[in-house]
DNA sequence: TTGTACGCGTTATCAA
DNA sequence: TTGATAACGCGTACAA
């Protein structure tokens, strides 16, 4: 087992000095060819590579970024994940990831853990708890430690720092005129609580399409599902939430959901209800993801480009860290959205 | 911005020296109650926390695992990393994560940015490229530097470490023989490959339970998915592989596919060829994803327990990072299938 | 009770 | 051309 070699081993077994090594092994011209071939000769002969935490130290600069999402089993987070290490990668930045599993608690011991030099900034994204307590205090800290964050998708006005984000209103509103171009008539709403911002954005963007053509919003139409649990979809309690909207207001013919789940699972209990989809109702969810693609119709959705999401933060990120600049001039940049066409839409 | 404490800087605002400093925050009693108090007071209030980074250089720990895998928007190895941060959270480690993306560079290149002193221990998964050139030299010289590995899932003979896998064999061979308890004469298989080994095992557990039941396996039943991207499923050329599956041997009833969008694409194109699910083809597959939850029909699959695996493979890392032991005993643990059934089978 | 000195691995500056 | 020294931040054995 040849253990990592140091430059310190490498000088002893030279007989020569450690800044000699150091400097042999860098090229400099102020070591002789003969020492710095020597040198090289036996630094590859060991395979030495320098100790990054050594240089973390010396350079102040972890060359590491760390990411905190509320849950990786999830096409969404895993596609900015993907986007990020991309991006990281080609600049030569390592990616931690920590799980905050939708619990403020976890987001908070998460970002101590990695707060206190183990990385140059966060990429972030804001559990559940932490966007229904509005306590942002450790992000705050953060930043004033010197800190860069960067938010994507669920983030929040409060903090000061550069933002990525979709833009959910218009994605939604775009579905859901998209539902009225195809003379849908009664187009219900299956959504999320307001605490969850983007849910709430994308409430809007609903309404906003109706009356734009001039449709009174009806309450009734408008599902907002109970999620107690914040991490797992309670699949039944959602199924007969479902099931009521549909027995309480037969005249739907067009649904848009927030999410894949909620618009897969429309799909589902409207067949059961003996509704053929596209022709009796027709739906469209958001979030681009397997589910999507796969269902049987294939389900027309609103792609939220997650790997760009991610590439973008980590450029932001990347370029606050190498410019320390922390301050001021924070963007929010929009990533726009696409309406993806399948079989539930006619 | 108040830019992080460090002992030092406490101690020359204190007027003390900088062990003073830290012994008190360590509530040594070397110190007198009255330093101690001052020190510690003094700390909180500038919220000092020791510089991860001069910890690990010093103890020569960085309490971080590295986990490389092929790929992560895949139900399967989100999984298996929640797993691993959940485990390596407890155990107060994190975890840094490199993509492969299937490829045999990017695999290297990830591990030698890591290896220098970033993490105390690798968890991965072979990329398919690397197992198709069967060039396996870097974890050799990984493990020869004193860092351990654990490899999960889709591993190999030739290196000696420890591993969690799944048992391929097993889980394929008692699915097949659910479909054929359930009546199914001619019984097809969609696999991947053979290098790809647990497409291979998998493969080989279809053959071993028909042979049980002293059934002929039947070359033209099976089906050996041509995938040259690596990364991208093609979807219409398997769509179309699979329909001259189905359309050449009009007598298939039972389909046992190796992956999820095997199976989903199997059993969208026997429903396009106008077979009922299950009354005509019943159908099971392999990995307990979204996509088996909420097919319609939902679909009997072989699930892995992703996350358990996660959670394994990381107390066998943390064992032997903690114990030093790294040379021997080296053991490989199963993690059991389960069969779940919905209703794409009888 | 407090402080000094050393080492972790590296690089940069300055001295020989 | 080479080497000694300091520094990054911390903990600890040992000296005062």
């Amino acid at each position: 087992m040849n253990k990592k070699v140091t430059l310190k081993q490498i000088a002893r077994e030279l007989d020569v000095s450690i800044s000699t090594v150091s400097k042999a092994l860098k090229n400099s011209k102020e070591i002789s060819e003969d020492t710095r071939e020597k040198v090289q000769a036996f630094a590859k002969l060991y395979n030495y590579k320098p100790n990054n935490i050594a240089l973390s130290l010396k350079n102040r600069k972890t060359k590491t970024i760390g990411v905190i999402i509320p849950e990786i089993v999830h096409h969404f987070f895993s596609k900015v994940i993907r986007g990020i290490e991309l991006y990281a990668n080609n600049k030569g930045y390592n990616v931690i990831v920590g799980l905050s599993n939708e619990s403020f608690d976890k987001e908070v011991i998460n970002m101590d853990m990695l707060a206190n030099g183990s990385i140059d900034g966060f990429i972030l994204s804001i559990s559940k708890e932490t966007l229904l307590q509005q306590d942002y205090h450790h992000f705050n800290e953060t930043i004033n430690q010197g800190m860069p964050i960067v938010m994507f998708d669920r983030v929040v006005k409060e903090i000061n720092c550069d933002k990525v984000v979709v833009d959910d209103f218009k994605g939604a509103k775009i579905a859901v005129e998209k539902l009225i171009e195809n003379k849908c008539k009664n187009i219900a709403l299956i959504t999320t609580k307001d605490y969850v911002n983007v849910g709430r954005y994308r409430t809007q963007g609903y309404i906003s399409a109706l009356e734009e053509y001039n449709i009174m919003p009806q309450p009734n139409l408008i599902l907002k599902v109970d999620d107690e649990s914040l991490t797992e979809y309670n699949l039944v309690s959602l199924e007969n939430e479902i099931k009521d909207l549909f027995m309480g207001n037969p005249e739907i013919d067009g649904v848009f959901a927030v999410n894949e789940i909620y618009a897969i699972t429309a799909m589902k209990i409207a067949r059961k209800l003996g509704k053929e989809i596209p022709d009796d109702i027709q739906v469209i969810g958001f979030t681009d993801g397997v589910l999507s693609k796969h269902a049987i119709p294939g389900l027309t959705t609103v792609s939220q480009h997650g790997q760009r999401i991610g590439e973008k933060a980590a450029e932001l990120l990347i370029e606050r860290i190498e410019n320390e600049y922390f301050t001021d001039n924070f963007q929010t940049v929009v990533v726009e959205t696409e309406l993806i066409e399948r079989e539930s839409t006619k």
